[in-house]
DNA sequence: CATAAAAAAAGCAATCATGTCTGTTTTGTA
DNA sequence: TACAAAACAGACATGATTGCTTTTTTTATG
């Protein structure tokens, strides 16, 4: 009935507009509620993979979070595959939508790159990296190396994913020339990031380590740009 | 009867030749087996983990890769848990060995650290993390964070990993002085390590963009020693 | 108001993983 | 050889999870 694999491919992905909402003046409350109990549900397992892990998050757990009946979600998701295909797309949303903010107000795209810059744009991606989303879909992405079948899922959204973010890096810094130089230095930082956000999970000094480690990336940020990313 | 969780501390760690082997000439023939059905069930724990998962792999799925009869593995780990805490020491000296394999004749110790040497030791930190032990701690510690009985058996293994690993690199580059940049760029380069050898499981491209991140590394590390690490 | 359809809740059967239990074989020792 | 202990093998019971089915409630519409 309701689908909700929806394939993303490139530029329009997880478009589930496809329902009726509102059908018409004073009506639609069914199409709206139903909408809600599944953003509730897609925000209930979200939560469910912070806390608790992707494989070990059951149905009966994210209903639970959710506030639904179990039978309430077999509703709306068939099977626990797909609702984690749904909160894939839903994810990929909310990310994008999440970093976008964090990028913004970074360059104010009149002069040229300075120091500050750079270095709020890697706060911001460790900013990024600790947000619940990212936790989440990471959660997800590491399942997804030993499971074929959400490995498929996820494919198409990863790679649009990729895309859209480096094009919000290009449209944040419209100084940075050189496209090849500029790429390899959001990978440089995005790595980083994903390590730390990982490794430090359990070890303590944290504070000290990630701000060395951000001094260092900001420094090599700054250099490859003096170096390649000026007109 | 068997102890299997001997807690790390410091430099003592996973000794669990407790066991009387060979207690006299001729005999020992049965603590001989009984440490080789060991063996055989962490390998296969470790395989299990790098195509499976920690979480997907189930006690029969470890007994019937090792070859033995479930009752038989349970009679050496009394639990599951009882096998992870096995593997996690085992993991700790098989890593710790790989990678010292790995640093050794990169630098000469005779003359100064050249660019030719910062690549080795970088291009040995990225075959390090796309060994099956890495992979497989991996796992463990990335399961950890939500597993908090897991989190607190790997703790002190952790600990001591860090500290060795760290005593391994400044043994490897005895020209560095700066201890604290060392301490940081070590950081740098496992941060990247460990975020691309996430990231690019699933992403096309692989090989380019490695070996552009590669490069950058070997340009901040060459930096860093320049700037801190000469004496 | 009556009826159809959607949403929600609850119950049920099958599967699977774990831990325990019992029984058998092998090894060490008196 | 006889006995004890360890190593090993298989079966069983329990609890959990999943997907399906059935029943009840809510919403939309004639």
């Amino acid at each position: 009935m309701t689908e909700q694999v929806s394939q993303a491919t490139s530029s329009e992905v997880g478009v589930k507009e496809g329902r009726r909402a509102d059908s018409r003046s004073g009506g639609g409350w069914q199409a709206e509620k139903s909408a809600l109990t599944r953003q509730a549900i897609l925000d209930a397992a979200i939560r469910c993979f912070v806390d608790r892990g992707y494989r070990a998050t059951t149905t009966a757990m994210i209903s639970a979070e959710a506030g639904v009946s179990r039978g309430a979600m077999m509703h709306h998701f068939p099977s626990r595959m797909a609702v984690m295909a749904a909160v894939v797309a839903h994810l990929h949303k909310r990310r994008l939508s999440e970093y976008r903010s964090l990028m913004t107000d970074i360059d104010d795209s009149s002069r040229q790159l300075t120091r500050a810059e750079i270095r709020k744009s890697v706060l911001a991606a460790w900013e990024y990296v600790n947000l619940p989303s990212f936790v989440a879909h990471q959660e997800l992405q590491f399942a997804a190396r030993t499971d074929a079948e959400l490995r498929q899922l996820m494919q198409s959204f990863e790679l649009d994913f990729e895309k859209q973010f480096l094009k919000t890096v290009k449209s944040v810094f419209p100084h940075w020339k050189s496209l090849k130089s500029l790429q390899a230095a959001h990978d440089l930082v995005q790595f980083v990031m994903r390590g730390m956000a990982i490794s430090l999970h359990q070890l303590p000094d944290n504070e000290q380590r990630v701000e060395r480690v951000v001094e260092l990336v900001i420094d090599e940020l700054a250099r490859i740009y003096e170096v390649e990313g000026l007109d």
